[in-house]
DNA sequence: AATTGATACCTTGTACCACAAGGTACTGAA
DNA sequence: TTCAGTACCTTGTGGTACAAGGTATCAATT
């Protein structure tokens, strides 16, 4: 229960960045979804496949990121995001935002 | 279009936060609703009231918070909201949880 | 050739929550 | 007694995370 609340609370919080990680790492590196679930989860962001891939959708509608299909040996054919030109201004602003709101709270927690 | 955008990213990533960014005031001063949003509003962390006085219902529902009633001489009595123990205690599992995603995303931007 | 397990894609239904908009009620001043 | 200011609260809408379930491909086993 009290766990629950705890877990709660982090998740409510990790929604905010979400998108902000996504581009983070897909500035890095071209990656699919179920990779880009397990970069997440490493980074002990948990993301489940029913928010990851409408989110992707999003993104990519909003012209933030493409995509190419490429075969793997391993199974179906894989979708590569990778951020488009507007995609990397938009996580400009992201570090802008991000900032400002760390700054925002060493203020509140002094 | 663009700048819609960009509040658009910045209300999301404050979401996240809203609930730490209360108790932080709280823990420091009592205070009723109009007179967090106006502290909030200090803090570039933007919130109506129809956001507000939900969100501090549930978190009284939930023992985080108490209230008193207090006159006013300037118009309708006021709610003081303070924290509960409880609330004292979540909130440091709040600072925690920032800790750890301000630092997830100090290794995501590197 | 058929089945199984692993991988990868995607959708649907539910529940929650932020926000816009609108409503009630108290106070003091015009 | 009407108005402006302050403060409380609710309702309706839309967005989104998540659980659960579905489809399709490949390789290895049966």
């Amino acid at each position: 229960m009290n766990q629950n609340n705890i877990e709660n609370i982090k998740s409510q919080m990790r929604r905010g960045v979400l998108e902000y990680c996504i581009l983070s790492i897909l500035e890095k590196k071209h990656a699919y979804a179920s990779e880009l679930i397990g970069k997440l989860k490493e980074a002990r962001i948990i993301v489940v496949e029913g928010t990851l891939y409408p989110l992707l959708t999003r993104q990519k509608n909003q012209g933030l990121l493409t995509y190419r299909w490429e075969e793997s040996t391993q199974g179906p054919p894989r979708k590569y995001y990778s951020l488009t030109d507007k995609g990397q201004a938009v996580l400009l602003e992201m570090d802008k935002a991000w900032k400002e709101l760390v700054e925002t709270l060493e203020i509140l927690r002094k």
